[in-house]
RNA sequence: GCGCCCAUAGCUCAGUUGGUUAGAGCGUUACAUUGACAUUGUAGAGGUCAGAGGUUCGAGUCCUCUUGGGCGCACCA
């Protein structure tokens, strides 16, 4: 009978995505096989108890946008987290990953409001419902390429947990949350000043706000000319809502002036403008005199506060002027404004000069759009008392961050937080579980519930929740909470009980570790933790690992306009998934943004080569085959007992080396140093086991040797090799699947797959 | 303005309780190679570990300062 011919060369197309649909149907990703202490996969065993089959590893995947496409940040994630999970699965834990995408609110609603436009439909025209069902059929058809692609770069997450944000048990998770917050008092609703962003059309939150670095000028002027004092400013047009001037209270120039109050007219505008005494002021910028924009400047609002100022507002949620700012200028934009106001300053000689001046514009983090602060009514969640929890339990060990130096930032952020603006003026998304009506005096009822209160007449709030508050429940809305509340009954006061969770929630949560990128620590990591502390009252997850952002090989931002980005789809095909995992993993350190170009992917390309050619030697010389075919041999080796009587010096000091690597790999892979981890195995096995040993071993072998000689090498050959195979396989699960699967051809006794191998110990 | 981090070979970076002669990849130089390995091997060159001071028997590692770079938070006077 001939025997199976191996390839000189590694092809990764030919055998990638063969082996990640044979380990997907074979049930291998789900923590079920637990297959603890065996070679052979064991399904259904688990009691989904703790005290039965030990702690579970436990890894939640960061969901990725719907309508996303993979990138190298998603390359990184899936690397880091699928060496965790193959690692810990290769120990016998039972591992679950589980997978999902997010409905991501503002970035998928203006991806589907594009398109449409380009095929002439406007959003408005079609109305909510209508444009949220084309949202959905959107996901349908775009939803599952992210994850297809995700499964392209090897991930072993157990698909048939995965989940979507906007899933319906995760959407009762949303609306539990939020009525449980608002029981107690955390969730409220107000006019307060909010980021505005016109060009996405909703409030955004204080951290989705970027500040961009831009020239601009500072404009010395007075109101009119019966005002005293002259002020400074970037932005004239909103200065016709002022209602004050502010100086500080130190500052002898304006003393004589605090507290009393001087009738102006901006070009035809009345206003009544107190001057007041503040710290906030710089007396040495500008002219010391700040005029105070209430309804359009966030600290003027906290002032207008302080000193009981009206608030008058200028601008609207169009960026255009509302009635407040006059006839001249009712209904222009913000920029027309600007000009036509400095242009009537100057000519009544009130426009003193123009500084050029260097200033941060507030941008949205989305649309890069200008952002408006104003005031607006709002839901908020009042966040002081859940970030001293959330502050406590990383304080006191019970979340360790990776690396250490975030802590700092994580407790600077928690001690300076504001509350969160949580409701978005958008359609797609989790829509506010409050209902409205008016009763016969007119006044507003308010009904906070699970579902629409009975009656006639209520409306629901028509906005919908910031993507990220669906987000902090992740960790355990997936895994089933708040699992049996009998939804049509539930409104506030919920009937809440601890204890009402299924077999996935009471096994795997909380979870183990959360991995993900570090700027995403206050939108989600710091989120989570509260939300897990508040409704579980459990920290969600033990350890938060944060990688480092993928750059280019100098270490720049890799982006569209540069043209330095990376495209893992492209890579694939050309150097196989196991070479863009190996370039993302060594030389990258936690919280360390990491260069990688295409030449570091060639590298490991070459390594994939190398553990296939080296590996292929050995199975033709084990089983005596043709080294120049390709074509193994007859002989069959039936275990790997190795006789210590016949052992050469060469023999020694591999295996040797190879305890010690054992050792070590460990060691890394429990500290989470994926890297260190990743660069010995690839020095040990190409430059010891490779140069070193193999070539020793071509004296041990062959006709001029004894045939115990022979058969004792190549046990230590075959030893060596098939327990470095499961060590590199965490992170080159493809190459290391494929030479396994010809090894056995050679030594039958090894598991069917080498995922569920035995860690070397 | 407040805070955090970084500075190690030509380039990109490792080096976590202070401990032999400071490492890797890429690049570079020489040699070998019809080789298991179009993707190979062997050998080499290349570092006052940013600068200054301090602690110590001993500092790339700890402390202080200086210089240069990056980041976070706050802020559109």
């Amino acid at each position: 009978m001939a025997k199976k011919t191996i390839e000189k060369t590694w092809e990764p197309k030919e055998f990638e995505e063969k082996i990640y649909q044979k380990w997907e149907s074979s049930g291998y990703f789900k923590p079920e096989i637990n297959m603890k202490g065996n070679s052979g996969k064991v399904l259904g065993q688990l009691a989904y108890d703790r005290e039965v089959n030990g702690k579970p590893f436990v890894i939640s995947m960061p969901p990725p946008n719907v309508t996303g496409k993979l990138h190298m940040g998603h390359g990184m994630v899936v690397t880091v987290e699928d060496i965790m999970a193959r690692y810990h699965r290769l120990l016998g834990e039972p591992t679950l990953w589980l997978p999902g995408t997010d409905h991501a609110g503002i970035a998928t609603q203006t991806v589907v409001d594009k398109a449409l436009r380009k095929e002439g439909i406007n959003k408005n025209d079609l109305g909510r419902e209508k444009f949220v069902e084309k949202v959905w059929e959107w996901k349908g058809k775009y939803g599952d390429i992210i994850t297809s692609q995700i499964r392209r770069l090897g991930a072993s997450c157990d698909w048939s947990r995965e989940r979507f944000t906007l899933d319906d048990g995760l959407s009762l998770a949303v609306r539990r949350a939020f009525v449980d917050l608002y029981g107690k008092g955390l969730i409220y609703r107000g006019e307060y000043i909010v980021n505005w962003c016109p060009r996405c059309h909703t409030a955004i939150a204080d951290d989705e706000v970027e500040h961009v670095e831009q020239k601009s000028k500072l404009y010395y002027f007075k109101y009119d000319k019966n005002f005293p004092i002259t002020i400074a400013t970037t932005r004239p047009e909103t200065k016709l809502g002022d209602t004050a001037v502010a100086v500080n209270p130190s500052d002898k120039r304006y003393q004589r002036y605090i507290g009393k109050s001087f009738d102006v007219e901006i070009d035809g505008n009345k206003r009544q403008i107190k001057v007041v005494a503040d710290r906030a002021v710089d007396a040495k910028f500008g002219t010391g005199a700040v005029g105070v924009t209430p309804a359009h400047s966030m600290v003027d609002w906290r002032m207008a506060e302080e000193h009981d100022l009206p608030v008058i507002k200028v601008i609207n949620e169009e960026g255009r002027m509302t009635d407040e700012a006059g006839e001249n200028y009712t209904g222009l934009k913000v920029t027309e404004a600007k000009e036509k106001l400095i242009a009537w300053l100057s000519c009544n000689n009130l426009l003193e000069k123009e500084d050029e001046y260097l200033n941060n514009l507030s941008v949205c983090y989305r649309c890069g759009g200008a952002v408006e602060p104003l005031p607006s009514k709002q839901w908020f969640v009042k966040m002081r008392p859940l970030a001293e929890k959330a502050k406590k339990v990383v304080e006191d060990g019970t979340i360790k961050i990776i690396p250490e130096r975030f802590d700092k930032i994580y407790f600077h952020w928690m001690d300076n937080i504001r509350d969160w603006c949580i409701s978005r003026q958008l359609w797609w998304g989790h829509q506010i579980p409050v209902w409205y009506k008016k009763n016969e005096k007119g006044e507003e009822e308010v009904f906070v519930g699970m579902q629409a209160p009975d009656g006639a007449g209520w409306v629901q709030d028509p906005d919908v929740l910031d993507t990220w508050f669906s987000s902090g429940l992740w960790p355990f809305s997936t895994l089933g909470w708040p699992d049996n509340i009998d939804s049509k009954k539930c409104e506030y006061p919920l009937p809440y009980a601890p204890g009402m969770t299924t077999c996935d929630y009471n096994y795997f949560y909380p979870t183990t570790v959360m991995e993900t990128a570090y700027d995403i620590i206050f939108f989600w990591v710091a989120r989570m933790i509260m939300f897990g502390l508040e409704f579980t009252g459990k920290a969600p997850f033990e350890t938060v690992y944060f990688h480092g952002l993928v750059r280019d090989e100098h270490n720049r931002k890799m982006s569209k306009s540069l043209g330095n980005a990376l495209d893992p789809l492209d890579l694939i095909p050309k150097y196989g998934t196991d070479a863009i995992r190996m370039a993302l993993t060594v030389g990258s350190t936690p919280g360390q943004d990491i260069p990688v170009g295409e030449g570091k992917i060639k590298g490991f390309r070459n390594f994939s080569n190398k553990i296939w050619n080296a590996s292929r030697y050995v199975m033709l010389r084990a089983s005596e085959g043709d080294l120049k075919s390709g074509e193994l041999g007859q002989t069959i080796v039936s275990d790997l007992k190795i006789n210590g009587g016949l052992l050469t010096d060469a023999d020694r000091d591999i295996l040797k080396q190879h305890e010690e690597v054992k050792k070590k790999v460990t060691e890394h892979l429990n500290k989470f140093k994926f890297s260190l981890a990743g660069e010995l195995l690839y020095d040990y096995f190409w430059h010891t086991f490779a140069d070193v040993y193999i070539e020793a071993s071509k004296g041990q072998l062959g006709e001029d040797v004894t045939a115990e000689l022979n058969n004792n090498t190549r046990r230590v050959l075959l030893s060596v090799l098939s327990e470095t195979l499961v060590m590199l396989h965490p992170f080159m699960p493809f190459v290391t699947e494929a030479v396994w699967q010809d090894l056995r051809e050679v030594y039958p006794s090894l598991s069917e797959s080498i995922m569920i191998a035995e860690w070397p110990g």
